[in-house]
DNA sequence: TATGAATATTCGAGCCTTCGCATATATTAT
DNA sequence: ATAATATATGCGAAGGCTCGAATATTCATA
């Protein structure tokens, strides 16, 4: 396999590496949402969200349609959908050890039980 | 889902987001191959290999087993395999318009045309 | 213990990304 | 044309990533 086709791919990747555009997308997976319901749902910044949804159409992640003064987005191919699926398997199935990532990584995100 | 699982998700994309890394996990889904194998292999400096496999490893993507004084590197779980055979076929689905990207992303990967 | 082979780690420079802020564009209504 | 709302874009600082070179570590063998 040629290195353009893996740096395609590995673009890809980048573009699903960031918390915020995961969680764009996983909304998205719901059904298509205009960028305000985005903004409000994850409550930041508007240029910050626009900044996101600009990398995610530039890979073309997502697709977006005009309709009067709003802009909705959605996911433009269902196999995005299923890494993502495929993800939160690999989640769970690992989930001590995620933990355990998760507490070294972070110091502040696993405290005690709960 | 709170923030630390989509970063955790989102460090697992980033692990993947690198052509080199792409490549390494690709020749692993054979079955598994030794630090001086995938050095080979790839034909790249192997400081640099070395650090993508920290980096593999860090994330937990792959698993290493020493014998002596080589190490073998395979995939952890199966579920990466999955994640990249739908990257493959996201690729296949979408080949005019992801070379069309490409065209766009690195002028130095279409010959002809325009 | 010393030596060589295999692998890992550290360090610095250059590059890319992200964020916040400001500004620009587009659409609708008045 | 102007105001109001929705969205996009340009810019600069801070931080993160990648590479290559040098160094360190680990293991097998003598």
């Amino acid at each position: 396999m040629p290195e353009s086709l893996r740096r395609f791919k590995a673009d890809i990747f980048q573009a699903l590496a960031h918390p915020t555009r995961i969680a764009i997308i996983e909304l998205l997976e719901e059904g298509e949402l205009s960028a305000g319901e985005l903004i409000e749902k994850l409550g930041m910044e508007q240029a910050n969200i626009s900044q996101h949804l600009a990398v995610l159409r530039a890979k073309q992640l997502v697709v977006n349609r005009k309709a009067g003064n709003q802009v909705f987005y959605s996911v433009r191919d269902p196999i995005i959908n299923k890494v993502l699926a495929l993800m939160r398997r690999y989640f769970q199935k690992h989930l001590k050890e995620t933990l355990e990532l998760l507490d070294e990584m972070d110091g502040s995100t696993v405290p005690s039980g709960r």
